[in-house]
DNA sequence: AAATCGGGGTC
DNA sequence: GACCCAGATTT
């Protein structure tokens, strides 16, 4: 079974070919690291993209590292999941100042640095060292589940591992990295969510799903809980051509990022005139501000909140008397110097 | 083990 | 709308 896996696997990888930019015939562990992490719960099609500006803004690790994390920010905005840029900066210091700029090239060595886990570290170890680990991403753990008639939720920790171990003896005798390559790209592009391509694939003779009549009840999944609805009225502040945008900070959303300082309440409806002046005096030590406009409400889904967000513009009638660390006043040119959620830098193009 | 962290494409 | 993506980290 291995063997008839690995050999329809990898003629099917020989006639269908993915070109990716990272993937070369001779591959730079920074160019393999810097996309893999980029495409971490990331769809190529859309990730593609921010790896060439990545690549092409910081052509090497030291040029990433020595990055300002605004910078970095900067370049992530849209992608998502933004402990990924911060732990992809802190990556690149770490190999520049203790490891000689050098990767390491092993599994474990890998797996030590900020960002990377299971998935990445036999990635990054196979493609770029040859090193002998089967990557489990949800491409493999939906084609294995399928193939092999795993019953259990792939959610699970033990059905993780039980994946892995599968893999890992399809992978018997091949070459890691074309294995690795072409399992993924099969699972993308072959053995996809939904509507697979069960008519045409070369493995349905021996897949269990479609011998048993179960593709589309495999994979078992966990079923997710429902979204934390939440309520964000920006606060923006205008002062002599310029506005206040603050970092956020952690355990939150978009920590990283910079917003018009915000008041959350528990519904749509706009807070109170007294707690509005309340919090502006609290951020600039006055509330000499006139009213400008309110915008609807707009909602954005992430994975686990909804966020509902509106936008309360004021003009300040006398210069701010306080400020904190975490403030920027940019103008139109110098607001791009920073990383915004989708939501707000949407806001502040159309105003 | 469960919760948390974005945004976009697809059906 | 629901699902899911070249997952990792924290609780």
């Amino acid at each position: 079974m291995a063997n008839f896996f690995a050999r329809t696997l990898l003629k099917w990888h020989r006639d269908n070919p993915r070109p990716l930019p990272w993937a070369t015939t001779n591959p730079d562990p920074y160019h393999i690291w810097l996309s893999e992490i980029i495409m971490q719960q990331t769809r190529i099609e859309q990730g593609t993209a921010y790896y060439l500006r990545f690549v092409n803004k910081f052509p090497t690790v030291d040029s990433l590292a020595s990055a300002s994390t605004d910078q970095v920010m900067r370049l992530w905005q849209g992608l998502g999941y933004y402990t990924r840029a911060r732990n992809l900066h802190k990556a690149a210091k770490h190999i520049v100042e203790n490891l000689d700029s050098n990767f390491p090239d092993t599994y474990e060595g890998l797996l030590a640095l900020p960002g990377i886990g299971p998935y990445s570290a036999a990635a990054i170890s196979s493609f770029a060292f040859g090193r002998r680990h089967a990557v489990v991403d949800g491409n493999v753990k939906r084609l294995i589940a399928r193939f092999s008639g795993v019953r259990s939720s792939i959610d699970d920790a033990s059905t993780h591992l039980q994946i892995q171990q599968i893999a890992s003896t399809f992978m018997t005798d091949v070459s890691t990295a074309v294995f690795n390559q072409a399992i993924m790209n099969f699972g993308a592009l072959v053995c996809k969510p939904k509507s697979p391509l069960c008519a045409a694939c070369p493995l349905a003779t021996h897949c269990f799903a479609f011998q048993n009549n179960l593709v589309d009840a495999l994979p078992v999944r966990t079923k997710k809980k429902d979204l934390r609805e939440r309520y964000f009225h920006f606060v923006v502040l205008h002062y002599r051509g310029k506005f206040l945008l603050q970092r956020r900070v952690e355990k939150d959303i978009w920590h990283g990022l910079y917003v018009p300082p915000l008041l959350e309440s528990k519904s749509t409806r706009i807070p109170s005139h007294t707690r509005l002046h309340s919090f502006v005096h609290g951020l600039i030590g006055h509330d000499d501000i006139e009213g400008i406009e309110s915008s609807s409400t707009i909602r954005q889904l992430l994975s686990h909140q909804s966020i509902n967000g509106r936008f309360i513009h004021y003009k300040l009638l006398a210069p701010p008397i306080t400020s904190f660390e975490t403030f920027v006043w940019v103008s139109k040119k110098t607001m791009n110097q920073y990383g915004k959620p989708k939501m707000v830098a949407e806001m502040l193009n159309d105003y």
